[in-house]
DNA sequence: TCAAAAGTGTTAATTCTACACCCATGT
DNA sequence: ACATGGGTGTAGAATTAACACTTTTGA
């Protein structure tokens, strides 16, 4: 038997990279890794917020090659026995100190051969609504973790790793449609909002004003999209009447929200 | 430096399975393929069509273990310099001959730890729409191959192989909910069609009657969605007035088209 | 009392639904 | 002629969009 084997050295570790066997004893179809290539798998995020009213994403700047000084989605390995969605987890809470709690889903793999220059990955792709909160922890890493403005990266300011453009696009695309047909947008509110927050959270994220009116209306009239609190948000907030405090209702999937003008 | 190594056959080739390197001259981190593990990249698709008015979903039978004799999605092993759109579009070609021109688009990635029994898969799952056809050809290995209703998978008649019990019930929701929004239901009819057609294509995917009257005006209004032939069905395929022919507009997502009641 | 923000009422425009009716063809 | 499926017209219902108006607070 023969075996022929080629490693890398990726983030400190071993990667398997080409592998070959032959058996001469009882030849049969030799395994050849340029042939069943072992894949890796990883995750990558797309976690958007709203910061200041920008809809916003979170960018990591690469520390190493390739794509040094690039900007990309936070991501990682999958582990052995994790499932993709642990792992999508896993590094969301690592990247912002959320457990749990807020939106998180697949968004679609991105597997092209070329898309990492390393070796054969195949990642599949997240995205996550966070509440707005303060800087993202910086990670274990020393890296620059920062939010930017959805506008910035649409307007191309942003230099982006391997096809985290691509990526980011598809994200934005489908964070922006499923905001009018489940109940996202709570997602991006505190625990407890009022129908103005809610409303600015549409605003932001489609770039359109909506009727403050209609809005508060619908909003309401739907069913399972928000559960309503017997309490205003405290007077002392601002000018002007205290709004209703309402909390995200059970159901995911809502029926008629509001059409993106 | 100590190797380690496993490898699998299945389907008559070997698998990498297990992998193990210390570097006894510069120790640092072993590679180890139970932290690393070399995952297998696999595309399963759920392929619909109507057959005799249902809504119905290509499976093909094992004939091996594991799973032997149980039902499943077809797919297969992504090659090493293959998108994984181009091994969906290769399997999809493989079972039914159909090259490009239909519908194809990724639902979702399965890649919990214990979905495949022997190794570590992460399947990338596609769904295909492809018109009504005769019997599948049933490929180059001599498995059954079936157009199956979707009534009857999701009453639970058929002993579904891994996950795509879990796989098939996202793939109908999937195309269901799509139709909604998308010119998809076009790709269910031949190259030409008439207005009925295409009706009886949202009536048998949504298990609903809709207005025929209403449905052709809204179909004709839907920018993008028709594209009118000058020519009508031929007389003689029936009775009463011979139907004005379509074709599939060039719009893939269309603005306001029928809501499912 | 005034400004500001929350929330309610109301009306005209639009869209949708249901069904009546006319059209073109085979028998 | 008449049965059958294709296609148009239309009136009433439902929904929507726009804006005027009332309420509650801070200053």
């Amino acid at each position: 038997m023969t075996i022929t084997i080629t490693l890398l050295i990726v983030n400190s570790t071993f990667i398997l990279y080409y592998f070959h066997v032959t058996d001469t004893v009882n030849p049969g179809k030799p395994y050849d890794s340029a042939e069943f290539p072992p894949f890796a798998v990883t995750v990558d995020i797309a976690i958007f917020t709203i910061v200041d009213e920008e809809f916003s994403l979170l960018l990591i700047q690469r520390g190493g090659d390739p794509f040094k000084d690039a900007w990309a989605l936070p991501g990682g390995f999958v582990q052995p026995d994790e499932d993709l969605d642990t792992a999508a987890a896993r590094e969301l809470s690592e990247e912002t100190g959320i457990d749990s709690a807020s939106h998180l889903e697949q968004l679609k793999t991105y597997g092209a051969p070329e898309r990492d220059p390393r070796m054969r990955v195949v990642s599949a792709a997240y995205w996550a609504v966070v509440p707005r909160l303060g800087a993202p922890s910086a990670g274990s890493d020393a890296r620059r973790a920062l939010f930017v403005p959805v506008r910035e990266i649409e307007a191309g300011q942003y230099d982006l790793a391997f096809d985290h453009q691509h990526i980011v696009g598809d994200a934005i695309e489908r964070a922006r449609a499923k905001l009018e047909y489940s109940a996202i947008a709570t997602s991006f509110c505190d625990r407890e909002f009022t129908l103005s927050e809610l409303r600015k959270v549409y605003e932001t994220v489609w770039g359109v004003p909506l009727e403050p009116a209609n809005f508060a209306r619908k909003a309401q009239q739907c069913e399972g999209f928000l559960q309503p609190l017997e309490r205003t948000i405290s007077p002392s907030s601002g000018t002007g009447r205290p709004a209703q405090l309402f909390r995200a209702g059970t159901a995911n999937e809502i029926q008629p929200p509001f059409k993106r003008p």
